[in-house]
DNA sequence: ATTTTTGCAAACCTTTTGCATGGAA
DNA sequence: TTCCATGCAAAAGGTTTGCAAAAAT
């Protein structure tokens, strides 16, 4: 993918472009699905770009700040980071299996967040909400797999 | 709060009601709002509780797995736990000043995340859903506040 | 020029683990 | 008596930080 809205969004933020930035933005856009620090430490080291650890983290910070990004904490509680557009409120359906995300747009949502302000009398700043499942290639995959072996494919953990 | 319902669904799942496990029970049940390993390796210290960091380690693995305590993510990304009836299935919502936390049912989010497997194709195992805000009595607070010096409050981090 | 950013390495924090001992059922 | 659970201390991760040098505006 084109790593250049993500250089667009640091400009606009008032942030320097810098070059191990530009790094970390090709890095980013060359994920597909989520991924940690730890992913792009060793993607760097692979491609042999020259990036800090802690410049890696620090940028994923600033990317989450301006919105690039989206923090999320998978089922297993890493902490991994995906590639969002900035602008819209939206949220992620993450794929157990290939760990390929999908964004869904806020929907009726809202407003069943304004039923829980009216009846826990609770004013409700912000949300984190992360949909763990099945993306259709590897449901088709698995069930191909279960016909033939019997596989019972696998359940994410937590349901809260 | 009384633990004992914290041990009898220890005993329940099949697992033995030892002495650092009923100390654990009084140290989560005494918790109000959310708490961290840390909080509760603390707390046993302070009250000369002794229980080993590992046993208390273990011990919240343990009461998540059978659904005594729900495991949740704080905006800030530390993981954190919060006290809860095992049976049915909620969510919380936790308060982004003094930490309390209240349950709220499932409700029609069940309708919403169906519509959202219709549009995407995915088919969604499991759900991460928390809540930030203010409680009603916090929010009582900053409003008094506000009027006094104009405080305007806080306003959580991350909005998935 | 001035201010931000980087890289490195060390520091920090949280969580896990090996293993011998102790305790429940 | 037989496993399960504990404690300790060490190890393992993951993330942050201080600071001097380098780069961006």
């Amino acid at each position: 993918v084109d790593p250049s809205p993500i250089l667009e969004t640091i400009a606009a933020s008032g942030l320097r472009v810098t070059g191990p930035r530009r790094t970390v933005a090709v890095l980013v856009a060359s994920q597909d699905g989520h991924f940690t620090a730890a992913d792009l430490v060793a993607e760097a080291a692979a491609r042999r770009l020259r990036v800090g650890r802690a410049t890696i983290f620090r940028t994923l910070d600033a990317l989450a700040a301006v919105g690039a990004v989206e923090r999320i904490d998978l089922p297993s509680g890493e902490h991994a980071y995906v590639l969002c557009r900035p602008d819209d409120h939206h949220h992620h359906v993450v794929c157990a299996s290939c760990g390929r995300t999908r964004e869904v747009d806020d929907g009726r949502m809202a407003d069943v967040l304004a039923e829980i302000e009216r009846l826990t009398g609770y004013r409700i700043d912000s949300h984190r909400i992360e949909l763990y499942g099945t993306c259709p290639v590897c449901r088709r995959r698995a069930t191909r797999r279960t016909r033939r072996v019997g596989h019972t494919g696998q359940a994410a953990g937590t349901a809260s």
